[in-house]
DNA sequence: TCTAAAATATGATTTAAATCATATTTAAGA
DNA sequence: TCTTAAATATGATTTAAATCATATTTTAGA
């Protein structure tokens, strides 16, 4: 439903919208232990993620990885719609083609609800709101 | 968070509840290709699901596997828990290993309800109770 | 303009999940 | 009791995801 993949990549936006900004970039080494992702992993995804311009990166002495105003504006489910595409998480629990609420295969009404609900409420808080709910303490780290 | 093994597995459990019974077996070549999984495969997950009695099955000529009735009251989520072990449908959604509710990675908020929702449902209903929406037109096959 | 430090691009390797293959055991029926 | 048809047990192979490695490009600063 959602891959590794996406979930490093979380922790890495996450990680750079608390750490990150334009005047105090990050380089990969410095993201991979604190988010406990493998270092050469973190930075395919990272370099995948400046490409869909949902984070900005510069190259170079200083360089490095950082969120824009912008891109604090990203919510989780565009992270989630880059790395995995959208037909991942919006498939039916059993991964049916056909299965709709018009032609509903025997668990949809189990599952869809739930789905739809999760769906939306990755989208509901952006990338910066997530971070100050750290700042505040409403929620933790570590990643 | 859901494998595809317990996919496939769901949907051989469904597909025995609708078309077997104690008199009535099934064998693993008339399985697989209705419910589009590779009949290797699938005979692999059946015999899983008999050594841990969720299903039943008998060998040699007229053999085949079946649902008891007692078999067709389990749900779902038995499935699953069996195929995948509880672990993983109970993960937080970044699989981090300390998220709880007094202790929230920064999506927790979004994702752990629907998730609750979710796993609720699906031990919601029984085996015998999702075949007979099939028979009564509520869901649709194929599988 | 040179050097070093960073991301980028590309592709190779490893690993776990999915898939396939087959010898063994069990049970029905002749 | 023999044969045959079924599940069972076991392990091998394949594939996709995860992980690793490295040459190239860009940019800051001397």
């Amino acid at each position: 439903m959602i891959s590794n993949s996406s979930k490093y990549a979380i922790k890495a936006v996450l990680f750079l919208a608390i750490h990150s900004n334009e005047e105090n970039k990050i380089m990969v080494k410095d993201i991979a232990e604190p988010i406990n992702v493998p270092q050469a992993y973190i930075a395919k995804l990272l370099q995948e993620l400046a490409k869909r311009k949902l984070i900005s990166s510069t190259r170079g002495p200083k360089g490095g990885f950082y969120l824009s105003s912008e891109d604090k504006e990203r919510n989780v489910m565009d992270i989630i719609s880059v790395i995995d595409g959208e037909k991942k998480i919006n498939s039916c629990l059993l991964s049916l083609e056909r299965c709709n609420s018009s032609n509903p295969c025997p668990i949809h009404h189990l599952a869809n609800q739930s789905r739809i609900v999760l769906i939306e409420n990755l989208k509901q808080n952006s990338i910066n709101e997530l971070a100050l709910d750290v700042k505040n303490g409403k929620s933790k780290l570590p990643l």
